[in-house]
DNA sequence: CGCATCCTTGAGGGCCATCAAAATGCGTGG
DNA sequence: CCACGCATTTTGATGGCCCTCAAGGATGCG
């Protein structure tokens, strides 16, 4: 917990676009959207938060831990996005309904509920709150397409390298970056499922990373002397993200 | 151009979230979107829309033909989402401002002009509307999520084939297949580019699909006179797509 | 008819899947 | 503290999918 941007007063949503349009919402915004929380509730690994098909009158907002998008099909599991804290992970369900995937806490989790009625409210009085919010989800959506483009793109040790250099971007705008490390509960399984590749063969990728002196991955934390080389190797480039950069929203709105 | 849900009427507009959330809408609303568009403009094959990057006052929705999203990335294309008519297909540039990606014609186009001005009319006094340009953006993220499963999960001949089942029911929804065929424009390489896949092998993955009796491509064009089988060997399913099914958005709103 | 683009085919090699098996680490209970 | 059970990580071997390089054939357009 604790962005730097206010998470001391805003305990449930003090990381909700932290870094991106965070500052363009006024205290009155911020407000709002704190109390939009009404509830905070802790799960565990694998728990579901909301299953495919299933009505929801919440939504979440993820207070601390990481969660996946999943979706199953025949017996195999594929992680189709991650969360971090302050992402409002199943907003999607807000407006759609009906969510075509899981979202599944990876590892100890706490969330705010965000019950809909009052989502409701703010896209009836709130219009730059209502926008905020579909802002996020296009956030959401925007990653999904790196992420398609990495797949396309990338061999397994670059996809690997790749989801933790986004990760370590995500944490820097929410304010929550070590120097050396990335901490994650994620198993060498979690991490195939999110490449597409099979679980020994992206241990052989986790070994590559280690040969190649970039990063050491122990038990889903990864160690790293230099950001910069495994952003290079990876191939990642932050725009995506929409934190500051030449993508980043600089315009007066509303 | 003309989908069964009144292309006739609201030429521009007629297939904005047909066979989805459109029968939700009223006509009241459905006039508004139609005034939405201020001009008409036709553009052919790889002409630029919006690039990555670039800040527009207007957004584009399709009234016929097939546009791409596409990622450049050194000198290589990725192409990370097809738009088919009634697909608001830049209407992520109205909230995020920027795009991360380009949007692209593939072959001859006619699109509609919604000035963004207009739009933000709609998000301040037509909740409805607003609501349904929301959803339409999370329809594009629902179908991110396919892609990113079926390039975690498919070889090239099945990922070619899923991409046609995809198109096939997206036409469906706004009425415009045909029983044995479906027209493109899209040569092996954009099927590379999609699938993430050496064109050389794109072509040995449309081989594939023609021995196995499955579909004929040609120059783009799929004929085949089983699409059941296409839709199994793909495991296609097209819940993801929003339309009548398990997923079907049949509650009232707002 | 010439040219450009696209499609097709062959050969050799790298990335990754699967099967099989062993080692490591961690929580639990003795 | 140690023994045990279990999930996870690691390693080896074989084969398939897909890559690149190379070259030839088809198609459509001016």
């Amino acid at each position: 917990m604790g962005g730097k941007t206010g998470a001391m007063e805003f305990p449930n949503t003090g990381d909700f676009l932290a870094g991106r349009l965070r500052d363009k919402l006024d205290r009155d915004d911020l407000e709002f959207i704190e109390t939009l929380v009404t509830e905070e509730r802790a799960v565990g690994t694998g728990d579901v938060l909301l299953s495919r098909g299933e009505v929801a009158d919440t939504s979440a907002i993820l207070i601390s831990g990481y969660m996946f998008r999943t979706i199953e099909s025949g017996n195999r599991r594929f992680i189709v996005g991650v969360h971090v804290p302050g992402d409002f992970v199943d907003l999607h369900a807000f407006a759609l309904k009906r969510l075509d995937h899981n979202v599944v806490a990876a590892g100890p989790v706490t969330y705010g509920v965000a019950p809909h009625a009052r989502l409701r409210q703010a896209l009836e009085q709130r219009p730059r709150v209502a926008r905020a919010l579909w802002f996020a989800t296009l956030l959401d959506a925007a990653i999904h397409r790196k992420w398609i483009q990495m797949l396309e793109q990338l061999d397994a040790p670059r996809r690997i390298a790749h989801i933790y250099c986004e990760l370590h971007r995500r944490f820097e705008l929410i304010g929550q970056v070590n120097a050396r490390s990335l901490r994650t509960p994620f198993t060498q399984i979690d991490l195939a499922d999110m490449c597409g590749v099979s679980a020994i063969h992206a241990n052989r990728a986790v070994g590559k990373l280690r040969e190649l002196g970039l990063a050491e991955i122990r038990r889903g934390d990864l160690y790293t002397s230099d950001w910069a080389a495994l952003y290079e190797y990876a191939q990642f480039n932050p725009d995506y993200l929409y934190g500051d950069g030449p993508l980043r929203f600089d315009q007066d709105w509303l």
